[in-house]
DNA sequence: TCACCTTTGTTTACGCTGTTTACGTTTTAC
DNA sequence: GTAAAACGTAAACAGCGTAAACAAAGGTGA
């Protein structure tokens, strides 16, 4: 993570360590006030500076916000790595059921941090915020990393065991010019079919999660743990597996 | 709608039609400019009165803002029924065919009025409003008014093909409980399988919409509609039908 | 009809917000 | 040692939500 502070100067380390530092406060507001105080003014205070003090690191509130979000969704991805690691420190990495059990651990990874933290997941992944993003926006590699991970452990699993998936012309003619532009941009030689079960996979999750975190579900269930492992099932059987697993 | 219009003084339908009136003003700043223009102020201005004089027909701006939800939710919710309605006119209403029908183009409504209405869209679904709901909580009464919907045409699709639900033994230990509660709240006497099965379509129909709307399926695809079309597919198939529709 | 009261709106004011400008002060670089 | 860059502050501007005091209507009862 710190690997290119070498070769930099004292002063950009400085700096560096001071603009980590406002995105953890303003990090910080948002979880414990909300997000409305996630005020420049509010930042400086907490930082004992004044507020346009913080435009010598940040060009505005909005683009700071995009920081904010990109930390914590570095986090988030963190987390589920961490989750997959301490789970999978049994068996042997490769095998099938390994890459099954990390896959399901990675899911519920999700889950667990999106309920733990409310507000953040809400930045996320709730409405996009405003601004477009620019061609360094910090958010989209993000992203990308985010969902890398469930899509390797997919790959990872579709090479193991090679679970059913729709034959390239079996696929919607809209679909697969689309899934094909996808898998280009991967740099990848998956069967197409593979991405499509991928996709649905995640809006499976997705919806699932946010429709708890949102408190969607509330009319109906005060505890939607049992639902959560009702799309699990879904999900395996999706990629050829049984749920729970054996 | 305006059934209890009677029996109101003219000065209560005046102050009626401007409390209406303010809530088609935020709205429409709502969609042309961003949910931030929906101001207090702003709202006044587009109206030409001064911002305290809002006061006079609501208490806080958060309290408008709710108004404006509701009044979002419920033409979502009417949307939805003309759909049904100007689809259903041809076929006899209550048979098998117009009932699955119906529900397909529920779904299918929801995700046009969702894809044309992003700004109301992520009022209503994405991050909860702050503020605690209270006892008069007008977003309340939507919600079940909307959830409704769906859950009469599940139900009544089931009560005509009786396709397969699990029984209540089957269910998970944690759910059941819930889902009989869920029930009691409902008048209902359905079996609780019918109810796990409505909101498992209702998790898939929010996650596949909301990913499209919020923009978190672009990493991958440009267009949506396929895999909203693969959803609809799944979502067939658990309450017995085949997508699409014979 | 007159007095009274309620309703509706304004004006004014307070404290908050993001942002810009101008101005020092400190640190770095040559 | 000196010029330049970086960092921070204070002041100001425009906008925000909200509260209080006050004025002008409208309806109501004597």
């Amino acid at each position: 993570m710190q690997a290119e502070v070498q070769g930099l100067s004292r002063r950009d380390r400085l700096r560096a360590a001071t603009s980590q530092e406002i995105i953890q406060v303003a990090r910080q507001l948002l979880v414990t006030e909300g997000s409305a105080a996630m005020s420049l003014r509010a930042i400086a205070r907490e930082m004992g500076m004044t507020a346009p003090a913080l435009y010598r690191y940040y060009p505005s509130l909005e683009d700071l916000a995009r920081h904010v979000v990109a930390d914590i969704f570095s986090e988030l991805s963190a987390a589920i790595e961490a989750a997959i690691a301490a789970d999978g420190a049994g068996s042997a990495a490769g095998s099938a059921p390994a890459t099954a059990a990390a896959l399901i651990t990675a899911c519920r990874a999700f889950r667990t941090w999106a309920t733990g933290h409310q507000a953040e997941f809400g930045l996320i992944f709730g409405s996009p915020l405003p601004g477009a993003a620019g061609p360094d926006d910090p958010l989209a590699e993000c992203g990308i990393t985010f969902g890398g991970i469930y899509l390797r452990l997919v790959t990872q699993l579709w090479r193991i065991t090679g679970f059913g998936v729709p034959a390239d012309d079996e696929l919607a003619e809209a679909l697969r010019p689309q899934l094909a532009r996808y898998r280009d941009r991967l740099l990848s030689d998956l069967p197409l079919g593979v991405l499509q079960v991928f996709l649905r996979c995640w809006v499976l999750l997705y919806g699932t999660v946010s429709l708890e975190v949102f408190g969607h579900l509330k009319f109906a269930l005060e505890d939607s743990e049992p639902m959560f492992d009702l799309m699990l099932s879904d999900l395996a059987s999706m990629v050829g597996l049984t749920y729970p697993l054996p």
